[in-house]
DNA sequence: CAAAATCAATACGCTTGCGTATGGCAGGCA
DNA sequence: TGCCTGCCATACGCAAGCGTATTGATTTTG
């Protein structure tokens, strides 16, 4: 797997944030394997030296890259629609932003390849957990009940989750149009009424 | 990651055929990275000069693993449905198949993961344009326009894939029976009336 | 039974990637 | 000015994996 990784300027100093941001980088572009410390440091224009002035180990600067991650998917995908008061409209903007708002995306992508990883899984596990009870919850609140809005969430993130890796392979070979109406299909079959 | 690979008995002598099925055993158990040469060696109870004497590379090995699996995947899952005249009793039929029948998925799952590689895409890429051009089929014989059948069947197709990662990670911890009542949800979703 | 073909062991070289050890250089501060 | 600390380079050691070369054993066949 030869990855193109864009090479990112000098910066005379560096700190321990922008081997994060790098790390974030290689991994939305290459997946978790392109996460190498001498790989980040060319990318960088330095050596392994200031790598492991800032990180005890590549399995740090992991852990701290995702912690990041995640507390941005939170505050950054989540919260601004929990400000939306009708559950259904909750749904369908959060299919919207899900379907159109690819760089936290491939992330996820990255991290769910990597599922097996002891240090990935629990992060998966936090994030879908949080995100499912998010969709439960609006399509309780639409006035499903109990079950019936678990399973129509289950179905909705499964569908979400396949997609973004089906995406990859250009699929659904749709162009812009058809996504569209895609999504609309989604979320009609989804929310009826 | 260090996975728990059963190891096989004896067999005085190997044929290619028994490497290819310990490749796929590894792999649908601990992904591509299993697939490594001396580690099938090992738990074959051989070493590598065996293995370089049936194939010439790696690449090989997983070329012709992918080839008999692929074959399996469509004689053994696809047509015994083609059998079943009702197109909403096929999408059904599918739907259990595939939600019970583990083997077969777990390497499809591995391969999903992997799906950067250049020797794993293609393959994804036919088995999914089959299974996605036989759902659609299916919606459209049942009465769906080919937009409306096209969409049905990515939407089902997505939640499927979707699903097997999911369900690595327990994320939708659900027991047998929720998960038939799960079962029963998403066929009565995708397929009313 | 002898020779040839088939299957396997051993030992090696090469690459990649993690981690360590140590030394060098620059800029702030005494 | 001179030194100390923060940041980085260089040079190793080590393991895992692929692939090669050579030799050895066992089966098959003439």
């Amino acid at each position: 797997m030869t990855v193109a990784i864009s090479k990112i300027e000098p910066k005379s100093r560096l700190s321990a944030a922008d081997w994060e941001d790098a790390a974030l980088a290689s991994l939305a572009e290459g997946g978790l394997g392109a996460v190498a410390v001498e790989s980040l440091a060319r990318r960088l224009g330095v050596t392994k030296g200031s790598f492991y002035w800032h990180f005890a180990t590549r399995e740090a600067l992991l852990q701290a890259a995702l912690e990041r991650w995640e507390r941005s998917d939170e505050h950054e995908v989540l919260a601004p629609i929990e400000t939306v008061a009708d559950p259904r409209e909750r749904i369908r903007e959060m299919v919207r932003q899900v379907s159109h708002k690819r760089p936290s995306h491939a992330v996820f992508a990255a991290l769910l390849k990597a599922i097996d990883q002891p240090s990935i899984r629990p992060v998966i596990e936090r994030v879908s957990q949080r995100r499912l009870d998010f969709v439960t919850e609006a399509f309780r609140q639409a006035g499903f009940d109990a079950v019936t809005a678990a399973n129509r969430a289950r179905l909705a993130y499964s569908a979400y989750v396949g997609f973004i890796q089906l995406a990859q392979i250009g699929q659904p070979r749709m162009n812009h149009e058809e996504f569209e109406a895609y999504i609309r299909d989604f979320i009609e079959i989804l929310i009826p009424h």
